[in-house]
DNA sequence: GCTTATATTGAAAATCATTCTCAATTAGGT
DNA sequence: ACCTAATTGAGAATGATTTTCAATATAAGC
């Protein structure tokens, strides 16, 4: 599976003409080792640890890309920080955030994205993309 | 309905003991004249027009009340900007927007609200809110 | 393997939206 | 009118992200 985003990212590169770089492997290493929803800010600290010397504009630029490649999707859960989510082809979920904990758990309701496209279609638009966030307290968080 | 609005603004004002001030009334009627989805931005320059000597921080600081007080509600429409659209009690709505145009168009679906609430439950999450956004183009930029 | 054109990098400066600080002003109760 | 606390405006400060730019590294051509 990571084999595969690697080949789509290298494929997506190359098509662009942009070389290929001991820090893009270094950060896409990182990134598809990483957990779900790790803020730019996260990845950047995490792969400090391992290989000091990565400056932050070259994350920032670098996520963008794999968003941009197909391979990450960018995600703002109301922190004020972007976060970046494993992109796996065709599958698409939402996000139900703990406002207490931080948590995130993710979901995917067919009914619902049917919904909304009937609803999009009714007001004449077509749809690209959406984005559905439940904030609340988890099970934990309520007692 | 403007005279309800104020009133509950008056009332929240009141009951935490701030004051009434020029400022606040000005805003308050600029915000209740103007269209939905202004962001504080467009409101600052409408009510700049009209009202020269007004602070950008006083806006800034009169929204967050106006979004306490319950007559006001914070959206983020992922173009970096807050913006604030007016809250009608017990009324909820979700949005659809042109990502070419900017068009903003509101819509309510019961059957979605229920299957949100099906789904956190099933995650023992409690919702308090949620943020629903479809992006996509709408009927004039899709031709 | 060397040259060359171009993409990439890191660091610092710049930007953008928003918040904070603080001295000066103002509202509302007494 | 007087006093106390809330409010204001301006600018500084903040935090996240982007841009700039000179130095460096990569891929392609010879």
């Amino acid at each position: 599976m990571n084999l595969s985003k690697k080949q789509i990212f290298m494929n997506y590169t190359a098509a662009k003409g942009l070389k290929s770089t001991r820090q893009r492997d270094i950060i896409l290493d990182c990134f598809l080792s990483s957990e779900q929803h790790l803020s730019t800010e996260e990845l950047y600290l995490k792969i400090k640890k391992q290989n000091a010397g990565i400056g932050f504009a070259t994350v920032y630029r670098t996520l963008k890309l794999f968003a941009e490649a197909g391979i990450a999707s960018e995600i703002q859960l109301g922190d004020g920080q972007t976060r970046y989510e494993h992109l796996h082809a065709g599958e698409h979920h939402d996000h139900l955030v703990c406002t207490k904990c931080g948590a995130i758990v993710e979901f995917a309701n067919e009914t619902i994205e049917q919904l909304q496209k009937d609803v999009a279609q009714q007001h004449g638009f077509t749809i690209v993309t959406h984005k559905l966030e439940l904030y609340g307290t988890c099970a934990a968080c309520t007692g």
